[in-house]
DNA sequence: ATAAAACCGGACTAATATAGTCGTATTTAA
DNA sequence: TTAAATACGACTATATTAGTCCGGTTTTAT
């Protein structure tokens, strides 16, 4: 029912250690290496964070990321959503694409809103500093 | 990062219908026909309720299922468990088979074990009758 | 200049988890 | 005895996630 996604930890796992290395650069193999990740699968994260501001890159043989924020100011509804783009519990609620056939009949709509809602405000609430 | 599963949607659209239903009994047909829901996989998903007590069932022609228990008693992790096998927010909190290869390495296990705790105590506070 | 090492990005494949199906046995009222 | 229901396990199909590959571009030390 809920599941961090290998993504999402792998982001988790890189942003504490490129918090930790401070001003100094980390490279996607620093990571990679350290923590056996795959390095094109986290590299991919990475410019996707960068893309969304969190993390600063500088190209060049001697480049890496650097973070752009601090952990404890950036929800971990934002991560989730820059990594899994979404965080509806059910697929209704993802209003782009809902695919589900039962929705005319469906009795649960209502109630599992509330609790999106209130799922929703936990992870705005929560930091990633929370969860490194 | 959460999802309810089909089948816990279905489990809870028919857990709501039966306990409707009061003393009547309830047939699979009844509630597949009604919400849409593939036959055979709703009779699995009710089977494996009556395995664990939540329902009530009669074998034969006039047979089907009746509640056992009253939902607002029923928390939502009991009913994770039955239908998912697990509440486990990543592979190496769930003992029996942890195969993730970064075990060793991984920095953010302890964070994460300490919000899994808070959300197990989340799903055990949320009755199915929050749900429905 | 040039080589090296980084970032960038899309298409592809592999592995896994979820959803759904099928066949058969058992029970029971009429 | 037959029809309609639950009960169970093996199977297949689909969707999602994880990981790979390749052909770029940018930067900088030498
Ligand atoms: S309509 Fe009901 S069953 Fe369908 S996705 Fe929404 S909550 Fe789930
Ligand atoms: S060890 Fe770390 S990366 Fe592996 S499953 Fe546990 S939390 Fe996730």
């Amino acid at each position: 029912m809920v599941k961090f996604s290998k993504k999402l930890e792998y982001a988790l796992i890189s942003l504490r250690h490129i918090s930790n290395a401070g001003a100094e650069v980390t490279r996607v193999r620093d990571i990679s290496e350290k923590y056996n990740i795959p390095h094109d699968l986290l590299a991919k994260i990475l410019q996707k964070l960068k893309k969304e501001n969190i993390l600063d890159s500088s190209q060049g043989i001697n480049g890496g990321y650097t973070l752009n924020r601090k952990l404890n100011e950036i929800p971990l509804s934002e991560l989730v959503n820059i990594i899994e783009n979404s965080t509806s519990i059910v697929e209704c609620m993802h209003d782009e694409d809902n695919n589900c056939m039962i929705t005319d009949s469906c009795t649960i709509k209502d109630p599992l809103s509330r609790i999106q809602s209130e799922f929703e405000n936990i992870l705005k609430t929560k930091m990633i500093s929370d969860f490194v």
